[in-house]
DNA sequence: GTCTATATTTTGATAGAC
DNA sequence: GTCTATCAAAATATAGAC
């Protein structure tokens, strides 16, 4: 493998595993068996490295994401289709939920406009399927990024979650943890469809429902 | 305000927006405006500083959940009051969503057998809620897990996410980010009670089910 | 409890030989 | 493209005076 990509490789599971900050050069240089001159000689800076990531695994899921975005096919089909790519970008790229996950945390300090365009292009894809169904008057009328949050939110936290799942398994065996990744899609695209499908009853009256802004 | 107590704060605040590598104890003496010794005159490290705040956070938040645990309710009231106290929890104490994000993405590498007890406390209550829910014949069997997951995570996105949600509002005013925290309180809650409610209808057919292990 | 001064290590980054 | 050697800054932590 080329040394550039050794580094890629190598920077990608050190800032995933202990993010940014955490991260020295040192470190990825020797994870990578590559002088730590040389990555000074392939990336500007260590935080030039650590954008270029990013840029290539939102780049990776907002491609895939909008190849569900297939205008012909029942809206359902197209967001079940949105949801499994996303979840497949997630579980296909394991740096991908840590990464995103810590960089919420620190308010999107290393998102360029590269990155925040390819978020855009996801959740436009969202929106547009979301618009075909109400359209057709399948879907209720919802929130692009509420929506979002609801499905994404589930996905990330389980997928980021694995070790900590793990040792909160062996410390307190009564709550079963062990969930299967085609249960949770099942379960956040039954979610998904549950509150967006007109046909669904309405909430019992304990449930104040408040207009969504 | 005590020295003690001025330190706690500054700390929590810089741990949040920075994470605990990217936070130095010169920045919290700073922040503080206290001289760094006295850092180490009152916490016998960073990580023992960074532990009391995980500490102090998740024990708020755990004892805000058991209070939701009120056995004579109806079990949708329950639920209600749990996901409000998880928000509220989330939402008063600001710091709480980074961080926690955080330690996800990291593995959960400085929570300590304490923290771990409290989260214990928090999903063994939900179990009761929808063991409650299901021996009277109202919610379907959930696995405590998958729900807590589907639950907490647009939460969480949510209360992090308002830095990003603002920088992404200015590069993409196509897609309204504005949401209101009772949106999305009722927006969790009524996912909720979808998937769990036993008189909802069955996903229509495209949607093939699998059963959740 | 509070401060100054400092020891020690690690860090990001570069110069320059090959 | 690759390596050695090194700089300058910043980091955690402590000793010891007041």
């Amino acid at each position: 493998m080329p040394t550039r990509d050794r580094i890629l490789r190598a920077a990608a599971d050190a800032f995933a595993a202990r993010g940014f900050d955490g991260t020295s050069v040192d470190r990825i240089a020797a994870k990578a068996r590559v002088n730590k001159a040389m990555v000074y000689y392939h990336f500007a800076s260590k935080a030039a490295l650590y954008r270029e990531i990013l840029r290539s695994l939102f780049a990776a899921t907002a491609t895939a994401v909008a190849a569900a975005r297939v205008a012909t096919d029942p809206p359902d089909r197209q967001l079940r289709a949105y949801i499994e790519a996303i979840a497949h970008g997630a579980l296909a790229q394991p740096h991908f939920p840590p990464m995103w996950l810590r960089e919420l945390a620190e308010g999107g300090r290393h998102l360029d406009a590269t990155v925040i365009g390819e978020m855009r292009r996801v959740i436009e894809t969202l929106a547009a399927i979301l618009e075909d169904g109400r359209r057709q008057g399948l879907f209720r009328p919802a929130h692009p990024f509420l929506t979002q949050l609801a499905m994404i939110g589930p996905l990330l936290l389980w997928a980021a979650a694995g070790p900590v799942r793990e040792r909160f398994a062996r410390q307190a065996p009564v709550a079963a943890t062990a969930v299967s990744p085609t249960a949770v899609i099942d379960h956040v695209y039954a979610m998904a469809l549950g509150t967006l499908l007109v046909q669904k009853a309405a909430p019992p009256a304990r449930a104040k429902r408040r207009s969504r802004t």
